[in-house]
RNA sequence: GGAGAGGUGACCGAGUGGUUGAAGGUACCGGUCUUGAAAACCGGCAAGGUGUAAAAGCCUUCGAGGGUUCGAAUCCCUCCCUCUCCGCCA
């Protein structure tokens, strides 16, 4: 959530900011609350004085029947106002979650076909094999089985290609090392406060993409950024700590429930994917120097590999509401003779830390909320199909990208 | 899953109904001392809200939520978590 002390002073920025993002919240409507809010707030205050003055009075000896019964009257009324109050907040609370992050600057306003590429990188090849149909023929996936065993969108890998995850998994973790990330793995299953708070689930609506654990307070993460933000949920950190930086592995759960119409061939949008997850704590002068060594790092690997790609700077309308700001890399299909999306790496400022309270000791002493950051250093399954477009050769094999001969016991073909 | 113990400030740790927002220690900040540093000593130091030019002031917070009471960190109930032992198990 964003500060309500901001939003005071600054009202029409987070009303612009929401309208380009394309939430439907009004701004002076939550200002409203606030106020009545705090005028209730100081109505309670008043009576808790009065309530604590009066027992004070009898804190000696023998209470006298006046004041125990000026103390029971009290207590009726501040009932009455702190249920009034109750209420209150939580109309207040509810709408200030629905207010999505500002905005920077240099961010486009727009929605998908706004967004702007920023670079270019490597040639564009035409003219392969879908990679479905080539990793069946090779007997390297099987939708089949996984239909049958979960559901549609469930899928098994096998043999080499199933080798081939393992060694990008394996690169790119030791590339992250070398960048000096925490390697870390994670809780696959996280409480509601944690989900909400990084900004996932919208929390009125049912039309989560997470899949929810009936009659337990846990939902499946969608990636590996949801447990990674609640590490360090109602801590304070060391101004000389920061930046935090972790790399998390885990398997990513999706339900994909409104992804009809888009691209959804073979492993390109399945339910379940394993995805290697970069995350950094910052101080807040220091996250966009940050994101910028994300998504440099995010491009370092997929260069190293060898698969060409633009990187676009995400339109307003489709950052979500957490992100201030988002770097979208997407590889060069040859066989679409389009880009589609593959990594994405986004400043979300102080919006996630402020909702988990994570906050940051400077060294005046003074407290500040931190900033979080998220980027993916290589999902697997889209890896996968990267790899299997821009490296496949004519008599059905696949040649593997130098940097990944190492962890695949020194093969050149598969 | 069963039994017991416990959850207090950035951290450790006192505190069982009324100057306890909370002793003491550590860390941190400022100072004295020192060529410099350390040590020692002196002082400061919880967070959130409200309020103010800035303060002061006021309210809240001792795992969470209810309850008892004129008054709760302290008593009662529910839940969550941690630790120890037992059981089970990769």
């Amino acid at each position: 959530m964003l500060d309500i002390r901001y939003i005071r002073e600054n009202p029409e920025k987070v009303q612009q900011a929401a309208k380009d993002k394309g939430y439907n919240v009004s701004i002076s409507e939550l200002l409203k609350l606030d106020d009545e809010r705090r005028d209730l707030q100081s109505q309670v205050d008043d009576l808790r004085k009065k309530r604590n003055d009066n027992a004070a009075k009898m804190k000696g000896g023998k209470p006298e029947q006046s004041l125990i019964d000026e103390g029971k009257q009290i207590k009726i009324e501040l009932a009455e106002r702190e249920e009034y109050l109750t209420n209150a907040e939580k109309e207040f609370t509810d709408l200030l979650w629905q207010v999505p992050n500002i905005t920077f600057e240099d961010v486009p306003v727009g929605g998908e076909e706004d967004s702007v590429e920023i670079k270019q990188w490597g040639e564009q090849k035409t003219g392969a094999i879908d990679h479905l149909d080539f990793a069946i023929k090779r007997d390297w996936v099987d939708f089949e089985r996984g239909a049958k065993v979960a559901g549609a969108k469930f899928y098994y890998l096998k043999g080499d290609l199933a080798l081939l995850e393992n060694a990008i998994t394996q690169f790119a973790l030791t590339k992250l090392q070398e960048k000096g990330f925490t390697f870390m793995t994670v809780p696959h299953l996280v409480n509601q406060r944690t989900l909400t708070g990084t900004g996932f689930a919208p929390r009125t609506s049912e039309q989560s993409d997470e899949y929810a654990i009936e009659g337990e307070d846990l939902s499946l993460i969608g990636t590996a950024e949801i447990s990674l933000t609640g590490y360090h949920a109602d801590e304070i950190i060391d101004e000389d700590r920061l930046p935090l930086m972790y790399a998390g592995l885990s398997p990513s759960y999706r339900k994909e429930a409104g992804a009809s119409g888009k691209h959804t061939r073979g492993l390109f949008r399945v339910h379940q994917f394993s995805k290697l997850e970069m995350y950094a704590f910052t101080l807040p002068e220091q996250s966009q120097e940050v994101h910028e060594k994300l998504l440099a790092i995010e491009e370092e690997i997929w260069q190293a590999i060898g698969i060409p790609y633009h990187v676009i700077n995400i339109a307003s309308g489709d950052l979500g509401a957490p992100a201030a700001k988002k770097f979208d890399i997407e590889y060069w299909s040859p066989v679409d003779g389009t880009y589609r999306e593959l990594t994405s790496c986004s400043n979300c400022t102080d919006f996630q830390a402020r909702n988990l309270n994570i906050r940051v000791r400077r060294k005046d002493g003074s407290l500040e909320t931190v900033h979080t950051l998220n980027g993916t250093a290589v999902s697997l399954a889209r890896s996968l199909i990267t790899v299997i477009e821009n490296f496949q050769n004519e008599d059905g094999t696949l040649t593997v990208p130098e940097v990944l001969r190492p962890y695949l016991g020194g093969r050149e073909v598969l």
